[in-house]
DNA sequence: TCAAGCCATTTTGCATGCAAAATGCATTTC
DNA sequence: GAAATGCATTTTGCATGCAAAATGGCTTGA
């Protein structure tokens, strides 16, 4: 009877507040948005207090603005923001693929090559939503053979700031193919456990996919007006 | 009248999660300690509502395990939290210098040089705490010069995890020399704009401050008696 | 003597209530 | 007519109350 996992129990707070996360990630409640108390407590079905613990953990994680008295605003990102978020996520990227560079095993190796050509398959099919899956799965089998859970808690806390930006991004042809390309560099550095490029190519992925998500919001496309003052 | 800064507004989880921050990183809660509700909030004197929210917060920092049903416990670091940790921090606190080697002008520079000498005052007298003081507003004047907000703001709270054990570390003449040489090869980087030496220097410190947490964490000397099962 | 089961107490989790602050609107004043 | 002021409503922040879960000690039975 080994490994058998304990039921999950979760709390209420515990569910708001994934339940927030992920409206926030899909715009459900967009940039710049009030979060009323009352309006998502009675949408939710839950009392205040769950709803509020979960919004200050929401808080903590950079996912919502907290005005004292004022209640929390959904971050509203501008292109500072973004850049200083994606230099942020770039280097635990860049950390990421280093260690699991040194650390993947064989298993993983195998999972991790097979997730590739699924990918190339979705590419091939210019199935974009598909390559978005796989991609997070490849970034997510990439984080997990590097072995290090403060890590992915660190990432995925940051990343859920510009998770929704990311989404919206509508990849052209030209960078769709190199960011394919770069994937396969990535992934014939790790199978040579050479954990200096690894970080070099995640790095400069995170960088293009950076450079993406700021022309399309400097071309508005992504939020309907320019930020207001923060 | 520019630059009037609004009056200081806290709401009191705020409050609450900033005692209770520093009351965990003192010991003052130790680690392996239950957070008992009642006991705490008629201690802080305020009910237990804010109470939780500043826990909830704590937990999404690292800083507390939240067991449903059963309440809070103060964060117990194992050998491989300790590394998981510094391994993060590394990376972070070296992007930091990355930037900063960059980025910094040469007010800042002189400030961190002058700060620099005013550790180098501290470590002839021998005088421990005033060389921890120093040492920590260097690296937040290197912070600073980075100048990336989600940057600092995510150092800051993977830093708070161990920062109890930081301050307990007793550091040994030679270790205590090195460190300071360290230092110098820093200052020095920085004032190059050399961003890859910057890099290299803050990640060997921190490497090297991981082993000395280690050795003290192996030596039983932090805590009493080797972690429970988490 | 020891283990298992049961009950009392404690503790957490959530809902609700109330006061202070903020917001919106109408009225007043110049 | 525009700005300022006052009031009503809304909204946030915190305290308290109550139910479910956990904890600890006790009894009972072998």
């Amino acid at each position: 009877m080994a490994d058998v996992i304990a039921i999950a129990r979760t709390t209420l707070h515990d569910q708001v507040s994934t339940r927030l996360r992920t409206m926030l990630i899909e715009g459900v409640l967009a940039p710049g948005a009030k979060l009323n108390e009352r309006a998502l407590s009675e949408q939710l079905q839950v009392s205040r207090t769950p709803l509020r613990e979960a919004i200050k953990l929401l808080a903590a994680e950079g996912l919502v603005d907290l005005l004292p008295n004022r209640g929390a605003v959904a971050v509203q990102l501008g292109e500072a923001d973004v850049m200083h978020t994606f230099e942020v996520l770039a280097s635990l990227e860049g950390l990421s693929g280093e260690l699991a560079a040194q650390r993947i095993d064989v298993v993983q190796l195998a999972e991790l090559r097979a997730l590739h050509y699924e990918m190339l398959a979705c590419f091939t099919r210019r199935d974009l939503s598909g390559y978005y899956r796989l991609n997070a799965l490849i970034h997510s089998a990439i984080n997990v053979a590097a072995a290090n859970p403060v890590l992915t808690r660190t990432y995925r806390a940051i990343n859920a700031r510009v998770q929704s930006l990311r989404f919206r991004t509508n990849q052209n042809e030209a960078k769709w193919k190199l960011a394919v390309k770069e994937h396969e560099r990535m992934v014939d550095a790790l199978t040579a456990h050479d954990g200096a490029a690894t970080r070099q190519l995640l790095v400069q992925h995170l960088q293009h996919k950076c450079d993406t998500v700021l022309e399309l919001l400097r071309a508005g496309e992504i939020y309907p007006l320019a930020k207001a003052a923060r």
